[in-house]
DNA sequence: GATGAAACCTAACCTTT
DNA sequence: AAAGGTTAGGTTTCATC
């Protein structure tokens, strides 16, 4: 991992479909070697898959949660991990530190849907109960870039 | 928007470097008539990019945190955004219903420079106080990246 | 880094509905 | 007109040197 490699992720990032030429010209190597740092890079799985970005209000995710989930005496993460992702708005969930014993992202179409999606994971054995806020305008969105 | 637009934004979403003759045999079109329709979902923003997932760890982002940020006064979301795009660690955050005035999430290299950019956050003008999660164990990890 | 065969992308043209 | 198929060219990928 040079700073060669990074520059390659920086480009792919900005266009996973860019050629290896066109990638070699910015970086200054052959399309050759940039191939082969591409391939171990997949290989040793600095790069964990090739994806498209879509407007999530084309697939009705366009509303969003946050929830932080409290349950009833101890649970286990991997309890908790079955139950998160049999309800499929969940996009983002972890156990964390302090009063809460995880939060879940929660994607959906409508508030309707999102309460729907919500019910389901209160009403599951453990959860105790839940705390919501519904995502009002999004400030920054810099995890798919 | 038809099934076939789904199913190529399905095949994408798992291999944005699939060729358009391999979606085409998945979904029962010629590769001209793929790239026509991916063509389209890129002019339309249905498809908003072409990226790469990389592993977090690589660029100093494996650990990570959730923090509601409390406001004096009434501040706009525009101030916040502002506040928020200077700090790199800030990952994603919106303005949400309930007692806290945004979310932001947050990911760095270890708990100390978590604490740093946190700090940051914190001493920015009209920002009271955060009450922050850490998060320990990843349970789902479906957002887009 | 260079080479060459195979695979792929792309645009123009044709067919179908 | 709108959408898919076919063809032909130029380009890119990929294994090998």
């Amino acid at each position: 991992m040079d700073s060669l490699d990074h520059r390659i992720l920086d480009r792919l990032r900005l266009n996973a479909r860019a050629g290896y030429g066109d990638i070699g010209n910015v970086v200054g190597l052959s399309a050759s070697a940039v191939k082969r740092r591409v391939d171990r890079l997949v290989a040793d799985g600095v790069i964990q898959g090739f994806t498209i970005k879509v407007d999530p209000t084309i697939e009705d995710r366009g509303t969003e949660a946050w929830v932080e989930v409290y349950c009833r005496g101890t649970v286990s993460p991997d309890e908790l991990r079955t139950l998160l992702e049999n309800v499929p708005e969940v996009v983002d969930a972890g156990t964390v530190t302090g009063s809460a014993d995880a939060i879940v992202h929660l994607r959906s179409k409508d508030i309707a849907s999102l309460e729907e999606a919500l019910d389901r994971v209160r009403l599951a054995p453990h959860v105790d109960h839940t705390r919501s806020a519904i995502v009002m305008s999004r400030l920054v969105s810099r995890e798919q870039r």
